[in-house]
DNA sequence: TTGTACGCGTTATCAT
DNA sequence: ATGATAACGCGTACAA
């Protein structure tokens, strides 16, 4: 137990605490040379927790996510953690999609740092109010809650992604689109979907295979089922994120069913193997590290300049990366297939 | 800011500060009533700091990992996250395979949290030495390094599994059977090679297709491509962890060589998607969620029980899913090609 | 049951 | 440049 302190050091040199204290600090000296020595041969570590009672500050920032098994989480949390610098550290807290570990989580964390990064499980939180109360830092990435505006964000451009997903399926001859949605409760569900809407309705073609699910894989898997299922089944189908995309996959494969040739298939969000698979995925890709990485940066630059710090709102692109998932309806496909597929 | 103290509660309410102290740590006082409102009032919340400085203790317990993308990690992490109960939370640190960073994690981990977990980045290290010279609780998970006896463990059985995955290609009548290896300095690269190893041995086949690669996907790819350029290539690879695997499999997809008719891979680790490529992926599987939750729970046992606690070691079991990728080598899949891809 | 007063380890202020 | 000391907010032994 390093339960030597600043005092014994000065007793053992035989300078009063003061002298430590601001050798520590990175003062000029008289004994330098015997205070360093001594410190080592002490094995003495400052107290992290005396600091922070001085300071009023931690060095710690907390990023709340909902799933950090969810690639495109564990994505943010790396592209954060490589832009938190040299004296902070990252307090990773997964709600597990819980409110309840998410409401506990954040009462918790009052206190042990010094802002906090979140994806919020819903828009609909009194979370975010509470921190602003209590004048705790905050920066939403991915996700926001109503009162949004007033934080600093790093979020997707939701609606264009999904607008671009669907005009591609569109520009390739579809009429019979479906979308399996996130939970609209959600920003990117909401935008998603806002932009499927919107896309279809700009072509005059009607929204009639929208199912609101809920970001998982087995929602994901439920979903293309019970399209399938339809008498009137799509012809192609857009999965509004990683986890929904591979669920869906699953039951593709599970039924059977060919892609592309019998369905088109388009994810929101890439995945590590979306070539491996056959034929390849085409996705709708965004930076999600570069995602995190601005949203620490929002982050400190709020820690740096105080309180007083104007919300700034940063947003990363989509693109279109097209694979092999994607192909003219059937009925088309004679006509068309060389040169879309190709 | 929530500069309301204890003190200022005390005075709301007329009493002294050790009677709202006795009420927050569920002592029954007088104006039980008064105190609950005054707190809410005047939106008191206990200093963590302070109560740290008290108490020596932050009910905060790192994790270090070295690449949190890496979807066996997140899960670890999951596990732990899960297990770690009420009172505690989560410390994430992710070294980013960089030793530089991981040792100055550790400094600065000390004082911050009550205990360690952490999966270390290769085994000559002297970070346990470090801690246990400071007298901070420990528990490997995944990987120990050298002294890693004198610590609580949680661990897979590396070599079983690589045994199994050896003799499963071995029983499939392949002689020519190559290994993606991690290195050599970590744990599980080490005892994997060695199942390896010893299982050629044990039939009499020479080990000539070995090559010490780093875990990564980058590194899988490179292997891989450099087997298939020897004029004598291997029938079948055994790659030993999941980001290989996929490294390896791009290299095979790139190449367009047939799975499993001109080769087969069997992998370490289950991946999420591996039942959607082509063909299926079979692989030799571990529950990584039950290892972060043992890892978790030994740390707890090790923080409840005291210094005194005797280190234990748990034992994460490993099992063989066979899916399409293994199949007899070519000159003999007339013979036995029905036998075993079925 | 309640209040007083001290200590936890550090940093900052004030004199020297 | 240095030393003594107050203060950070909380918990708790001690006395009442």
């Amino acid at each position: 137990m390093s339960t030597v302190t600043i005092t014994d050091v000065a007793k053992h040199v035989g300078v009063s605490v003061a002298t430590i204290s601001r050798h520590l600090s990175g003062f000029t000296v008289r004994n330098e040379e015997k205070i360093r020595q001594a410190i080592i041969d002490l094995n003495y570590r400052p107290s992290a927790a005396a600091r922070n009672l001085k300071s009023g500050r931690t060095g710690i920032i907390a990023i709340v996510v909902p799933d950090i098994t969810n690639p495109f989480f564990a994505s943010i949390v790396e592209g954060a953690e490589g832009a938190v610098g040299e004296d902070r550290m990252i307090l990773l807290v997964n709600t597990g999609d819980s409110r309840q570990r998410e409401e506990k989580a954040l009462a918790q964390l009052f206190g042990r740092v010094d802002g906090v990064i979140m994806a919020p499980l819903t828009e609909d939180e009194e979370g975010p109010s509470f921190f602003s109360q209590f004048g705790l830092p905050i920066v939403f990435v991915d996700r926001v809650t109503q009162d949004g505006e007033k934080f600093s964000t790093a979020l997707t451009d939701n609606a264009k992604g999904a607008t671009i997903a669907t005009n591609h399926l569109i520009a390739l001859g579809h009429k019979k689109i479906a979308m399996i949605s996130g939970p609209l409760s959600t920003t990117p569900g909401k935008k998603r979907a806002d932009g499927f809407k919107a896309s279809l309705k700009e072509s005059g073609l009607p929204c009639q295979y929208f199912i609101e699910s809920d970001f998982s894989e087995e929602g994901g898997y439920a979903a293309m089922s019970a399209l399938l299922e339809r008498e009137d089944a799509p012809t192609a189908v857009f999965t509004a994120n990683n986890l929904m995309t591979i669920g869906a996959l699953h039951a593709l494969r599970d039924r059977g069913v060919a892609v592309p040739n019998q369905i088109s298939i388009i994810g929101f969000d890439d995945l590590d193997f979306a070539e491996l698979i056959n034929p390849p995925l085409t996705v709708i890709a965004r930076d999600a590290r570069l995602q995190g990485a601005l949203a620490m940066e929002l982050m400190i630059k709020q820690l740096t300049n105080g309180a007083s710090t104007q919300p700034e709102h940063s947003m990363v692109d989509v693109q279109l990366v097209e694979r092999g998932s994607c192909a003219p309806p059937r009925e088309m496909q004679t006509i068309a297939f060389n040169k879309v597929d190709r």
